[in-house]
DNA sequence: AATGTATTTAGAAAAACTTCTAAATAGAAT
DNA sequence: ATTCTATTTAGAAGTTTTTCTAAATACATT
């Protein structure tokens, strides 16, 4: 949760990009990895700040962990948004 | 345009509060940085990075700068966030 | 013209971010 | 049990971000 974190993560290309990826469905670390050309740990690295932030969570089967897109706090995202451009809402705010 | 800016500029929470603050209406450098605890010099630093993603614009007056919200970008990211969730919309951008 | 007010620019320091290589962990297959 | 495969963790280097102080700019007022 807090805003903080999620447009932090949402702020860096690699991340976005990795997002939509997972639009199709979920991916494992190492197909994630294989649309980048980037190390094996960087791809961690960014997995482990999207998976902070709750925009994907993860599924450990086998030896793969699968990683896949979490909805809702896009929908929390879309909600601050809304809200900051004057959108109905009740005017509650939060930074 | 480009999302790297504008994610990257909402990233900071001192940029967000400005926004919310901006909500109200324009205001001057000087009103908006009175509601922080920091240097004008460093808010002024923030309404650049705003300025550059195109979430603010401003208008010179008297030896006044107001700075005003543009919702047209903040649309544009609930576009992008839109699309990410899946949603149908007007299928501006599908896959 | 001189001073004051509002804001930005420049330069520097500290903190945070991104990336790599190398090593560690965990489960699967031999 | 040993080795292979998938992924993460640790540590370090380079880059970017955030903040400050000090100086600069620009307009207004005296």
């Amino acid at each position: 949760m807090g805003f903080a974190e999620t447009f932090k993560a949402l702020s860096d290309p690699i991340r976005r990009e990795i997002l939509v990826l997972l639009k199709k469905g979920r991916m494992s670390a190492g197909d994630i990895g294989s649309h980048f050309d980037m190390t094996g740990a960087t791809i961690s690295y960014h997995l482990s700040i999207l998976k902070k932030a709750e925009l994907v969570f993860e599924q450990k089967e086998k030896n793969f962990i699968y990683y896949e897109l979490n909805t809702s706090v896009v929908e929390e995202v879309m909600l601050w948004l809304s809200d900051l451009k004057g959108e109905k809402g009740n005017g509650k705010t939060e930074k």
